[in-house]
DNA sequence: ATTCGGACCTGAAAGC
DNA sequence: TGCTTTCAGGTCCGAA
């Protein structure tokens, strides 16, 4: 059958990937990489590890639109980077539609030198409250969604779990880091934790046809807060959400729950 | 030190 | 109908 199981990019997807896709391969041997052996797999920040025998690691970042597919053998389509054998009869396959997806492979040491690892902070999911407080007071300047994307301050928060976790903790997200009060600081540590928890519990975000391999879905997506819900009503207090660019990226907030300062 | 715009790509959806 | 524009879950780079 070769159903896809497509994969996509922040932390909760990345976390299930890492769940679902290490009972699947564990322990098989990647028979065009030398037949080394998979023994488990890692995420780090929004990139899967996976250690091979041999003290080497087979890695992927799938950015924008890659996604790691459990297929029959010789599944393919114009879309797929690579594809690796399994001992078992399934296929790897790295799917990729916009191609800035990124590919690891070497020894631990190595692959691990990567810039984007060393400078990985710590992970959203694992850090803290102290390690929380202590990142942030370290900033000296800056504006809370922009402090969520960079990688550098903390791992895992991509564009949809900033906007759900600001609109939670009831924070502006162009609210400035040096004027956050020890509640506020609180605030947001305890609504990072329950959207995670909650996106990882729900499947992730399912936006297009991203399924897991067992054909369950994401249920996040239908259930988030505020992500996305341009013009339409906050479910607190039933103002318009509004849809602004910051940093780059389009944020959607309440403009009455998360009032700026 | 931090933010911003553009670049990297492809394709779906919206706009005209 | 068809052509053009905009936008997308990420990250990196150079400039302000």
């Amino acid at each position: 059958m070769g159903a896809p199981q497509k994969i996509m990019p922040e932390l909760p997807e990345v976390e299930i990937t890492k769940r679902k896709l290490e009972p699947l391969i564990k322990s098989k041997r990647i028979l065009n990489l030398g037949g080394k052996k998979i023994l488990r797999i890692e995420r780090k920040g929004k990139a899967i590890l996976i250690y091979l025998s041999g003290g080497k690691i087979l890695g992927f970042h799938q950015r924008m639109s890659g996604k790691l597919l459990i297929v029959r053998r010789g599944w393919k389509d114009k879309h797929t980077r690579r594809i690796f054998h399994l001992s078992g009869g399934k296929d790897l396959a790295f799917h990729d539609v916009r191609r800035f997806g990124v590919i690891w492979y070497g020894p631990v040491k190595k692959v691990l030198d990567d810039p984007y690892f060393k400078t990985l902070g710590l992970d959203a999911l694992k850090i803290s409250f102290g390690e929380f407080k202590r990142i942030l007071g370290e900033r000296r300047a800056g504006k809370l969604k922009p402090f969520f994307l960079n990688q550098k301050n903390l791992a895992g928060v991509g564009n949809i779990i900033a906007d759900e976790v600001l609109w939670h903790a009831k924070i502006h997200p162009e609210r400035n880091i040096n004027n956050l009060s020890d509640a506020d600081i609180k605030k947001l540590y305890v609504s990072l934790k329950f959207i995670l928890k909650r996106s990882i519990k729900l499947g992730g975000s399912t936006m297009r046809d991203w399924f897991h391999p067992d054909g369950g879905h994401g249920g996040y997506f239908k259930k988030r807060y505020t992500y996305g819900r341009e013009d339409e009503k906050c479910f607190r207090c039933k103002t318009q959400i509004i849809r602004k660019k910051i940093a780059g990226h389009s944020s959607c907030f309440c403009p009455k729950c998360q009032r700026e300062q």
